[in-house]
RNA sequence: CGGGGAAUGGCGCAGUCUGGUAGCGCGCACGGUUUGGGACCGUGAGGUCCCGGGUUCAAAUCCCGGUUCCCCGACCA
């Protein structure tokens, strides 16, 4: 009987089913853009927390810049601006009269930011500064998809800068560090951590990384990125310090970004074919109460119950609801597992009889997720089944992701790979090699970290290459 | 910008070919019966049929012009 589209059937329709069930979502009035609502928000907002607190533990903190960025800005890091031109929103008219100089909303904030730093930035003492944004940036997407890609979109995003490359360096991996943590601690979603091809790298940046997850379609979703911008956005905006050597030298800067489409993937990846299914540590509601009760009698002794134990549960911390509308109960389960709330409890007048509840988790389907514990020490059960619920999303999804790759040494293998899953092939880093692929409509992902060395023939060209690329179709 | 659809109550749609009282399902409101896996009965509210023009006794329907949105490509977190 459930209203939203198997996920295995039709994917796409699926995924905009479970948002619109889940309430997270309405369309903007502006094709493009979305209405994030309170339940989509709030889930945002708890990942933001989580990932918030993991910048604040690497030493970075938090500032806000101007929307509004003047177009020259752009135009003085030459590949930044012709990587982003095709994509930018401009503002040409102001309190009524044309500007002087177009403004640009911002698509991303390394040039404002690279005004600013030259200005902040004088000595060695100065350095490093790790500062990080969260905000929404607007890049005129053709076609959208919500979360996933929306013309305004929220993120975060980190502008650092460095006395030297190998701390601006290690500043990219650490972030790509916390991005693949925040994935599996947080989100119980795994991630393939590489370096980018030369092809897909970030307008202006001398290397980029990222992290790419599998979505329950087995396509790629890029989750984050974190860019080398070596000294490149530095010669632009010209930020220099006086080192202890007292000579003046350029800095090296580094920028990272997470947005809200990561949610989209934590959906993509953990879903089901009842809804949602959403790690404990994030989940807006973590358990909601179901009073069950026939009649006015039944209903105030059921009801005393549920009241004792919702304030119980919310005495030791845990984001419970009390769901009291007038509902049948089944109406109510289907409702909190479309949401993707991680416990259910029910209480019914069987339940007030024997003090106990019934208890149902949402990452295990239907009845053999559902069992009758006690009342009392129900919020340290729960404790308990929050850590054991967050395993079983991450083991489900990682064994998912590690059994739909394989490694490929030829072009026909690599076709037949990439038609259901990922293949990790033997590829040069050349923009000719990423064309190709294109035309077999999927992409080089990443070049994964931690590979093996080895010695193969790149699948497209036949020349030696020591290195294998992720290779997928991808959101 | 190419190719294909669509616009009718809050949502999803039928009605358009062949012009003749504005319909259905869901949702919503009220009343009642229900309630351990998406209940049922009754009553009711709610619509400039995307916009402009034309044809006609009469247009959601036919003709002309325009607008917007969606899907598939190119671009991308």
């Amino acid at each position: 009987m459930a209203k939203i589209t198997p996920r295995s059937q039709d994917f796409n329709q699926w995924y905009l089913d479970v948002l619109k069930e889940a309430d997270m979502f309405d369309y903007g009035p502006v094709g493009g853009t979305i209405i994030a609502k309170p339940y989509g928000w709030t889930l945002y907002e708890n990942m933001k927390d989580a990932l918030d607190k993991r910048f604040k533990d690497t030493g970075h903190v938090n500032a806000q810049f101007p929307m509004f960025i003047p177009m020259s800005f752009l135009r003085r890091e030459q590949s930044h601006v012709e990587g982003f031109s095709p994509e930018l929103a401009v503002v040409t008219i102001g309190g009524g009269e044309e500007l002087a100089e177009p403004i640009v909303v911002r698509p991303t904030s390394e040039t404002i930011i690279g005004d600013a730093y030259s200005r902040w930035i004088n000595s060695y003492r100065d350095l490093p500064v790790l500062i990080n944004l969260w905000n929404s940036v607007v890049r005129w997407e053709k076609r959208t998809k919500p979360f996933l890609r929306t013309m305004e979109f929220y993120w975060q995003e980190g502008h650092t800068a460095h006395a030297t490359h190998e701390e601006s360096w290690a500043e990219v991996m650490q972030m790509l560090d916390v991005y693949h943590a925040h994935g599996v601690e947080d989100c119980a979603m795994p991630s393939v951590k590489g370096r980018k091809s030369k092809n897909e790298r970030f307008a202006g940046a001398i290397n980029t990384t990222s992290i790419e997850a599998m979505m329950g379609d087995k396509r790629a979703l890029q989750a984050g990125t974190s860019h080398d911008l070596g000294q490149n956005f530095a010669k632009a905006f010209n930020i220099k310090f006086l080192d202890k050597d007292n000579t003046e030298k350029l800095c090296w800067t580094t920028s990272w970004g997470l947005s809200w489409r990561f949610m989209g993937g934590l959906i993509m990846v953990h879903g089901d074919d009842q809804g949602l299914r959403l790690p404990p540590k994030i989940a807006p509601i973590q358990a909601v109460i179901v009073p069950i009760h026939k009649n006015d009698d039944e209903k105030t002794k059921v009801m005393e119950a549920a009241d004792r134990v919702f304030a119980e549960l919310k005495a030791a911390g845990i984001r419970v609801k009390m769901d009291d509308r007038d509902a049948t109960p089944g109406f109510k389960f289907n409702d909190w597992e479309m949401r993707g709330v991680p416990a259910r409890i029910e209480i019914g007048p069987k339940d007030v009889a024997n003090s106990s509840v019934a208890l149902a988790r949402r990452d295990v389907a239907g009845k053999a997720g559902k069992s009758f514990v006690p009342q009392a020490g129900l919020a340290d059960r729960l404790k308990t089944l929050f850590v054991e619920i967050h395993e079983s999303l991450h083991k489900q999804a990682a064994e998912f992701l590690n059994s739909n790759i394989r490694e490929v040494n030829t072009l026909d293998e690599l076709k037949e790979a990439v038609q259901d899953g990922w293949a990790l092939a033997p590829l040069v880093d050349d923009p000719a090699v990423d064309a190709k692929l294109k035309e077999m409509q999927v992409t080089n992902r990443n070049y994964p970290f931690g590979q093996a060395a080895g010695e193969w023939k790149c699948v497209i060209t036949g020349q030696p290459v020591t290195e294998r690329a992720l290779v997928a179709r991808a959101y």
